[in-house]
Formats: structure tokens, sequence, C-alpha cells
DNA sequence: GTTACGTCCGTAGTTAACTACGGAGTCAAG
DNA sequence: CTTGACTCCGTAGTTAACTACGGACGTAAC
């Protein structure tokens, strides 16, 4: 679609480390659990890396910080790795009824410490919140 | 505020526990963390707990899915535990930040998420999906 | 009043996700 | 063509959050 997509595959595993904001035993780690693909070594030389490989890593990195375990990840990437149509759908409905799930937690808790916020910045005082009140539902 | 509002203090541990859905390890451990505090024992006899501590711990549980650490969720019931207004305050608008992080990456992937799976109903065939691309830019 | 089940408490083991280490090989600069 | 930084790979150690275990004691039912 652009001129830049042959994948150039230019960078050893610390550069590609330090791109993804990760350390080298992180990558190696992905790729021991098979999450990220063992690039080809070229006899007896050194393994490159490309731009799609840390976009794969922070992407692990960003569904992580959302409660996802690497082996749910795992799954996610499957659906971007070409699994079979129908099981992709399956798997991504799964996921997306489990992001919906916490989206809803999230903005209980989000309301609930804004409404905080703005009490305690109102009448400086007594701070008794509403927040276990708000996921006592859950 | 309404009629049954003075504290029990009925459940023994293990009822306690099966009250929360965790399993009575899990008290004793949250109990050593400072995360629930350790009811007093008549003498000899057995602590008892009440509706406020199942709260407690379904609220523990809930912030855990989004994401937080036990420490984080530490933080969070100190507020719920009455500290200075101010401080919680600061805490609150800190975990605020935190959240709505959360929920705009949440959002993103469910966008992303509910896309693949509505694309993969529409043209049966290929997957590749904007899973990856949507969380490209974090 | 004894038997069986629950509680108490400390310590040890487990799982997930790293993180550190070490020794051999590679590669680029001087 | 050597030196120093990096890579390769396996194994071992760490941290967070449980989970299991075991022995002494409480307590409810028979």
């Amino acid at each position: 679609m652009n001129e830049e997509n042959e994948k150039p595959e230019t960078l050893t595993i610390g550069a590609f480390a330090k791109a993804a904001g990760v350390n080298v035993e992180t990558i190696r780690f992905y790729q021991h659990k098979g999450l990220l693909p063992l690039p080809a070594r070229p006899y007896g030389g050194i393994r490159r890396y490309g731009e799609a490989d840390v976009a794969r890593v922070k992407f692990v990195k960003a569904a992580q910080r959302l409660g996802f375990s690497l082996d749910e990840v795992g799954e996610l990437l499957k659906l971007e790795d070409g699994a079979h149509c129908s099981e992709a759908a399956d798997l991504a409905a799964r996921k997306l009824a489990d992001v919906r799930a916490k989206l809803t937690d999230l903005a209980r808790i989000e309301t609930a410490l804004s409404g905080l916020v703005s009490e305690c910045h109102a009448h400086q005082g007594n701070v008794s919140c509403p927040l276990i009140a708000a996921l006592h539902c859950c």
C-alpha cells in the first residue's frame, strides 16, 4: 500500500529490544513461548528482526497492561497469524466479551474515582468514598 | 441508612471465603499483606467476619481483573479507610489517570475486535485483522 | 466425651512472567 | 588480527500472588 513495506529485517536482537522497550531476555522468553517467531539464522551468523516484530512486542505489552495473560495474548496473536476464519471469529468474540466486561468494570471505577476526586475537592473533610460500593455488584 | 447496617460479623473464615469466592488461604494471605483487617479473636475462640469484608475481597478481585496489582489495590483501599482528604485526592487522581489510560487502550482493542468479528462474518475468507495495528501507536 | 470437621498459624511449594548469568561464538573498529 | 561489545543458548534465580501442608486447638453433633 506504500513504498516502505518490504520487510527489512535489519535489527539485531539488542536494537529490537530497545525499539520495543523491553530487554533482550524478554525477547528470548517470548520466542521460547511461541509469541514471537525465531527468524532464520544465516549460517553461523546473527538473527535479524524488523518493524513487524517490534509492533508485535508492543502489542503484547499493551494487551498485558489490560490484564490479558501471555497465553491469552498468544491466542489474540493467532488471529493475526491467519487462523481459519471461523475459529478466529470465535476467539475474537470470546475475547470481545472479556474486553467488554473489563470496560464495564473500568468505567464503574472511573466514575467512582472521579466522583471521589471532585467531592474531595468540593468539601475538604470526610472521605467515605463510593469506591467499594461501586464494585459491590460484580 | 437502612435497617440491616449494624456489623453482624457472623461468618467464620470458611464461610467468608466461600461468600467472597476465594479460598481460605487467600483470605489469610490478604490479612498478612494488610489488605484485610484481622478481626479480634475472642479469648481462645474463632475470628468472625461480616459483609463489609466480603465486599472488600470482591473489590480486590475486581480491581485485580483490571490489571491493578495487590499493592495498588492496597492504595485504593486506603481511600476507603479514611486517609486524609488531600492525600486521598492525590492518590485517586493518579489512579484515575491509570484507569483512563486503560479505558482508552481497551476501547481501541474493542473496536479492533468487534471489527474483526463482523468482517469475518461478512466475507468468510481472509483474516488479516487490524488488531496489532490498533495498538501500534501505544 | 469423643469424633470429625473447621480454625489458627507458620512455613514451604507453585505458577506466571520475567531477569540474571555464564561460556562460547560473531562481528566491526582500530 | 586482536579486542571489546554483542549474540546465542541453556539454566538458574526472582517477584507477585497464590496454594498446599501440618500440627495444635476450638466446637458442634452424636
